[in-house]
DNA sequence: TTGACATACCTTAAAATGTGAGGTATGGTG
DNA sequence: CACCATACCTCACATTTTAAGGTATGTCAA
């Protein structure tokens, strides 16, 4: 899904594998709650849907960046995702890309006054 | 290509069309060039090919947020676009939807030290 | 003068990514 | 008991970018 690092991160589109790994930095979650959280937090100026955030964690499963656990809460199953050591490294790399793309993005309007 | 107002806007793509109409606001350009150019200013954290940037100035041409004149420099024969004034209305559009994006982005990084 | 390489434009198949719509099942509420 | 929110999932499709190709011209060195 993105092995190697590339010049152009896939953080044209990677948006929604940043903001659940930050979410789940912070405490376990279920998919159907992430989905919610990010239109929550973001004011609905991102919204994901199931069918991107759902595949989402189960490829970060697979790759060990999070692990699963069904739990009954509030009456209800649910299968809660926390981030694993190698995880956690992740998101640090990928906040790494992140910046550099906005940086990029900015250092090109910049020129425009040079 | 991107007609309404959506939740997600187009931007977790669109950054190549932010660029093209960022560089054409300074001066007129040409494909090739432009190409160039982005990796030059981004120190090759982007690199959008020519299969990406071609299309878009079609595209952009196509409907009208710039117009092309083919001329000859330095005994180089070229296609020279630059911005209309509806251009200039969509860059500013999509300014808006870039600064919502990042916002968005940083506002979920914020929620974790709430 | 010819061979190599950069410039300059373009197209196309394929890969990657997310959307939208669908399906299933459970729990609470009027 | 009907309905809706919750909770999980999948799949076909559309959009967007990549990678690789093609053509033509200009420059420069051997």
């Amino acid at each position: 899904m993105n092995k190697t690092a590339k010049t152009n991160p896939s953080f044209l589109n990677g948006v929604p594998e940043l903001l659940v790994l930050r979410l789940l930095a912070r405490r376990a979650m279920y998919g159907y709650e992430i989905v919610k959280e990010i239109q929550l937090q973001t004011k609905d100026a991102l919204a994901f849907g199931e069918g991107c955030i759902y595949p989402y964690l189960h490829y970060l499963e697979a790759e060990k960046f999070v692990k699963s656990a069904r739990r009954e809460v509030e009456g209800r199953s649910r299968n809660y995702y926390e981030l694993t050591r190698r995880g956690h490294k992740r998101l640090a790399a990928l906040e790494n890309e992140w910046s550099r793309v906005t940086l990029a993005v900015a250092a090109v309007k910049g020129a425009q006054y040079v």
